[in-house]
DNA sequence: TATTTTTTTGTTACATTATAACATTCATCC
DNA sequence: GGATGAATGTTATAATGTAACAAAAAAATA
């Protein structure tokens, strides 16, 4: 068990830093994938990584409001979509809210750890050991996978 | 690879009979935990199992409705709060939807294999590997687990 | 059994989450 | 600069979920 922890489990960590690095990744992805990285995605994008908890939509509505004076919820959905699809933002099903993306360069699927105090939620970098439990489960079936959520409740540590 | 498929993916399966297994199944527990089956939830419950499928809500209302004629949004998601507790059902929480559970006698956690074309939904029953994994990992970030949610969207074998 | 208490259900009203459809603006390419 | 497609604005509405209180039914107790 050595792992270092997430940035953002770390206690006094530089949340500015956080959104800087987050931001570069994500203008290199867009890059890469000939997507445009708007001013309005970035600012949602950049409400988003506001903090390490996951965020509503109608929450970024509100603070899209504040900052720009207007905005409605297919701005703030359209926005959202195309982070999600880009792999920059995922979506919480359980908490029907988004969360910045720890690591959209790597190929992964969404797995989170939340916690019920805090709200803080770390995404997990399985080392593939889920990942092919679950496959092997599927294979059994004779299902072919197209997406996973995975979504673990519970107390981390500093709410401990 | 032998295991023996759930019953709900066996062609012509008789759902007749998964529908009176999984009541006499939910008037055990409720018996057992002291809760009572009442005729409303009852109902609920069967319009949970009338299908293999997951299914909304409102859909439950309307069906509600069709047979009582009356009936408001409150009443279904009290029973299905109800039915939740005692794990006789579980939401999916990528659809918005909840299913009848499969073994409701088993300690366990909620694992599914959605098909994406016919929208049937089979809950997976652990060999441990899955919920190990993610204990594992859980701990290695100090995390205590409440609750696991894993949802594996796809192409079941009939559809493929 | 009558009374009290608790649980369940009914009902109204509303909050939250999400999308369809069409108009306008903006960027890009010729 | 005008044509084209992409992105954003705008209005309206759909889908999902809950709070709060009233009525009815069941259980507990006197």
């Amino acid at each position: 068990m050595k792992s270092s922890l997430p940035a953002s489990l770390v206690p006094g960590h530089n949340h500015q830093r956080c959104i800087r690095e987050a931001v570069s990744r994500a203008e290199a992805i867009c890059e890469r994938e000939g997507q445009r990285f708007t001013g309005l995605r970035r600012q949602v994008f950049k409400l988003v990584w506001a903090n390490h908890e996951p965020v509503t939509a109608y929450d970024l509505l509100k603070e899209l409001r504040r900052e720009k004076g207007n905005a409605e919820p297919p701005t703030v959905y359209r926005a959202l979509e195309f982070l999600q699809h880009l792999g920059l933002v995922h979506r919480i099903e359980s908490l029907n809210a988004y969360i910045g993306c720890d690591h959209p360069d790597r190929e992964h699927v969404s797995q989170f750890m939340i916690c019920v105090h805090c709200n803080q939620a770390v995404e997990i970098t399985d080392d593939g050991t889920m990942t092919s439990a679950i496959l092997a489960k599927a294979d059994e079936l004779g299902f072919q996978v197209h997406s996973q959520t995975v979504e673990v409740a519970g107390t981390c540590r500093s709410c401990r």
